[in-house]
RNA sequence: GGGAGCAUAGCUCAGUUGGGAGAGCAUCUGCCUUACAAGCAGGGGGUCACAGGUUCGAGCCCUGUUGUUCCCACCA
């Protein structure tokens, strides 16, 4: 026995995690005597550092696949990074500015060897904060969004979608960040509600006093409108339809057109349309075939076609236009208006919408059979709300704007034939122009969104596009770990992406978890600055805390908070497990231990216990299997703290300590069996400690997390055992009330006078009492008059408990105890009766349950009178 | 505008085929009992948001109300 005295485990975690890598024990390859689990991670950004976000998630997958692998199968986690595009760019774009150097300035070339150089740095980095969470990922295998097998998985899915027309080029409105000067997906978008204004233009018509108002929360886009439209039906504008107006400060005439898109009820009913800038006025302006005139450049600069505005940015250029136009009597008024505005979900500027020529996924064909893989359940989301969500946004989903004027990201395989500028696209660069043979071309400026390759990566990491063994065996994977906030980016466009490339679906289960949140219930972020680093919490509690505390109790799709408190709970369990396995490994000294309990003459108690660890493993496994964590590990902690520490080890002292090698024997073995499942049930949520605890037990061999879970045996019922040592609990619980009830403290030795039809149960048990509760002598009486002395009682069901307790036995104070448990007993004599005198109950519950409630009348009965009969006695 | 979640002990939360309300923390009482005071033994504390309904029986199912959080849409 050298295990320490507490738990440390600084002294341990990093030794067993180098121990297992070397073993190879995370290594998966395809074996067809196994049947493959897959989960392929979220791949971290290489710009991050691991959060509690990744900690969770991470956890989580990792209980998952250490579970699976200790069940037999091949079980495969996949790791990698993701080149996350857009953020990294933003990252290494304020990183040159503190050395006061512009993108521009390194040049495309040396912008992305400092992109490369990044992700050497940093990209490992988080590769060894999940190995320091204990994560057994199969590090052979570590991917990255960019590297060669990705990419050549991102050209060609790019080609094919493009041959078959899902992917084109168009002039659209979409999401421009001026500050990143690049369109944005949708999804990229986030929309926060801000406190600005109305403003209200008049707008003359031509030759004419009349003018109409228009309402705007963008002055500026004025510029390049090409309309004003109202709605065909209201009347205060119907003879204007068709009118011509002349726009202020411009002086171009634009016409009054009338279109259904416009609401009455708002604003002033008329709106100003600016086809280049807003996507509504875009498609109003496809059906009244109006003109485009685009007023800002890509920095959010005023264009050539704003005229005197030019150079101004957009917000001077909104002020200067509302200046101009109060001079010249053209400001109706200023009313103050919350509306949502769009912010680049990377760098938190405003996105403009704003006419670009983009490349595009066309989704409607996409999105069907992802839309039916999951109606068929052939995908399953947990909890299975989020397929609502899913669904919802699937059916209502646009092309997917995939060109980003970025540098760091994969290079969109379009080539353009210098001589007649025909759109090539294709893997490699072409030699020669099929319209024209020339011989040169130019790449496509732009790179992809970065979710384009992240929506490749359960299968691009396996080798696809070649048919390898791996893609053979461990496609499609079985369960996605996520949290619910990247269901749309990500989850979703790895569905149509499965099912478009690979003919199958990604992955069976979803498993979408919450996010961590403080103690407050705040999110974690860094302007709050109430982050909390997992790995400072490593280093002083250890990663199995850790885990367990993100592990223990969660439901899945709900948040989580975490706490110190919890987490000091958390390092406490896994220190009581720590101490009951001192506890046992001390006890193995000089002992002969049988690993097959089934040579050991076991005790009752010891029946109970295997018998109630045999259901725990059912338990887990059925929530496991579930993906119901935190119902697994909660029923774990009761079995360990409060079954296992607190009465089967106390049980088994007696033995223990007494002089009877044989049955110390058999009593160690029970216990180091017990305990050695109870560490296997625990390893895949605290892998470390369990691992190792294990390699200190007698007789085991190996490593914990590559030796079998342990299975349910419907064999182990014992329920005979379980009932009798329940009864065995119930006689010490009430010794033990009876003295804390009279104040008599727990050392004081006393005599136990028993009433009962069942004396062996309490003779066999004697040595429990007399260890346990300090009971020196169990003397069996027929009659309470045998016993002479004032007693204090508890009656159970069948046992009659008398205690004499001599001056500590206070009359008044026990008549009052004794009233007590009479009202008790008769509160359920009267339940069970209102019941069972219920002619519905009694006609239409399940019989069992009509029986259970006839034996309480029954047992109630007999006790109340017993205790009525005791307080008669005392009331003498 | 549409949708979803949550509302259970002082706090954080469990509680699915509907059959007598649970845990941890906190609190109070008593214990340094030879694994563990990061502990042990006990106690108190809940009209399960509110109002209806279904049922012999509802924390759980249905309808509505209130409060709260979030997601989607983006009315200029």
């Amino acid at each position: 026995m050298d295990m320490s005295k507490t738990y440390s485990p600084k002294e341990f975690e990093q030794r067993i995690y180098e121990k297992w890598e070397q073993k190879g024990y995370f290594k998966a390859k395809p074996n067809k005597d196994k049947i493959p689990f897959t989960i392929v991670i979220p791949p971290p950004n290489i710009t991050g550092q691991l959060h509690m976000g990744h900690a969770l998630n991470n956890s989580i997958q990792d209980s998952i696949i250490r579970f699976k692998r200790m069940q037999g199968y091949e079980a495969l986690w996949l790791p990698g990074t993701d080149h996350a595009s857009i953020a990294t760019e933003v990252k290494i774009v304020d990183q040159m500015k503190e050395e006061g150097l512009t993108k521009e300035e390194v040049g495309r070339e040396g912008f992305l060897e400092r992109a490369w150089a990044w992700k050497e740095k940093y990209g490992g980095r988080i590769v060894e904060q999940l190995k320091r969470l204990g994560s057994s990922c199969d590090w052979s295998r570590l991917a990255f969004t960019m590297d060669e097998k990705c990419s050549k998985a991102v050209k060609e899915v790019f080609v094919n979608l493009y041959n078959k027309g899902l992917i084109y080029q168009g002039k659209r409105i979409i999401n421009w960040c001026h500050c990143c000067k690049t369109a944005l997906s949708d999804a990229e978008v986030e929309f926060e509600e801000e406190n600005s204004y109305f403003w209200h233009f008049r707008y003359f018509v031509k030759d004419c006093d009349r003018y109409l108002i228009i309402a705007t929360t963008r002055p500026e886009t004025l510029l390049g409108d090409t309309a004003v439209a109202v709605n065909p039906k209201d009347e205060r504008y119907k003879d204007l339809v068709g009118k011509t107006l002349i726009l202020p400060i411009v002086g171009r005439e634009i016409p009054v057109v009338a279109d259904e898109y416009v609401d009455m009820e708002f604003g002033t009913g008329a709106v100003k349309i600016t086809p280049a800038h807003d996507p509504n006025d875009f498609e109003v302006g496809l059906r009244h075939n109006l003109e485009v005139i685009r007023v800002m450049d890509d920095g959010g600069v005023m264009n050539a076609l704003a005229g005197k505005y030019e150079g101004m940015s957009r917000y001077e250029c909104r002020k200067a236009i509302v200046e101009d136009l109060k001079a010249s009597g053209n400001l109706e008024k200023i009313e103050p208006h919350a509306h949502n505005v769009g912010h680049c979900y990377r760098c938190h500027d405003t996105v403009e919408p704003i006419i670009s020529k983009q490349w595009f996924v066309k989704m409607d064909t996409l999105a069907k059979p992802a839309l039916s893989a999951v109606r068929k359940k052939s995908i399953k989301f947990t909890p299975n709300r989020f397929t609502k969500i899913y669904n919802n946004w699937m059916e209502n989903i646009k092309d997917w704007c995939i060109s980003r004027q970025l540098w760091w990201g994969h290079r969109i395989p379009a080539y353009y034939c210098d001589e007649c500028g025909e759109t090539v696209v294709s893997k490699e660069t072409p030699t020669a122009c099929p319209k024209c043979n020339c011989t040169h071309f130019k790449q496509d400026e732009d790179v992809l969104d970065t979710w384009f390759s992240s929506a490749l990566w359960p299968f691009s990491t396996l080798g696809f596009p070649d048919s390898t063994k791996d893609l053979k065996y461990f496609y499609p994977t079985d369960v996605l770990v996520t949290a619910y906030d990247i269901i749309f980016f990500w989850v979703a466009r790895m569905i149509f992406s499965g099912i478009e490339h690979m003919d199958r679906i990604p992955f069976k289960d979803v498993l979408i978890h919450g996010i961590v949140r403080d103690s407050q219930g705040r999110k974690m972020s860094k302007s709050l600055g109430n982050g909390i680093d997992p790995i400072e919490i490593i280093d002083e509690y250890g990663a199995d805390t850790l885990r367990y505390c993100l592990l223990n109790g969660i439901s899945a799709g709900s948040d989580i908070r975490y706490s110190p408190e919890k987490l000091e709970g958390c390092r406490n369990f896994i220190n009581k497990i720590w101490n009951a396995s001192r506890f046992v490994l001390l006890n193995c000294e000089g002992r002969k231990i049988k690993t097959d309990i089934s040579e050991c003459k076991l005790t009752a108690p010891d029946k109970w216990i295997i018998s109630k660890l045999n259901s725990v493993v059912k338990d887990v496994t059925l929530n496991m299997e579930k993906y119901e964590i935190g119902l697994a590990s909660a029923v774990l902690q009761d079995f360990v703290w409060s079954d296992f520490c607190d009465w089967y080890i106390e049980l088994c002292k007696p033995t223990l300590y007494g002089t009877d090698d044989a049955k110390k024997d058999d009593a160690i073995s029970v216990l180091c069996y017990v305990l050695t499942n109870m560490l296997k049930l625990l390893h895949p949520f605290i892998p470390f400690v369990t691992e190792e605890i294990y390699s200190h037990i007698p007789k085991t061999k190996g490593s914990i997390m590559v030796s079998d879970f342990p299975k349910f045996n419907s064999k182990l019922a014992y329920r005979k055992e379980r009932l009798a040592t329940e009864k065995i609990m119930d006689v010490i619980k009430s010794v033990r009330a009876i003295k804390l009830e009279t104040g008599a403290a727990p050392s004081t030795k006393v005599d136990m006078y028993v009433i009962t039809a069942n004396k062996k149960l309490i003779s066999d048990s004697a040595i429990y009492f007399n260890k346990l509760v300090n009971v020196n002598q169990v003397k069996f009486v027929e009659s309470k008059d045998e016993i002479g002395e004032k007693v204090v009682s508890k009656i159970l069901e069948g046992i009659e408990i008398y205690i004499p307790l001599g001056t500590l036995v206070d009359t008044e104070k026990e008549l009052a105890r004794l009233k007590g448990e009479l009202e008790k007993a008769e509160n359920e004599i009267k339940r069970a009766q209102g019941k069972l005198s219920n002619q519905g109950f009694v006609a239409k519950a399940p019989k069992a349950l009509i029986d259970g409630e006839k034996a309480k009348v029954e047992k109630f009965t007999e006790i109340r009178n017993k205790i009525l009969a005791s307080i008669k006695e005392f009331e003498n």
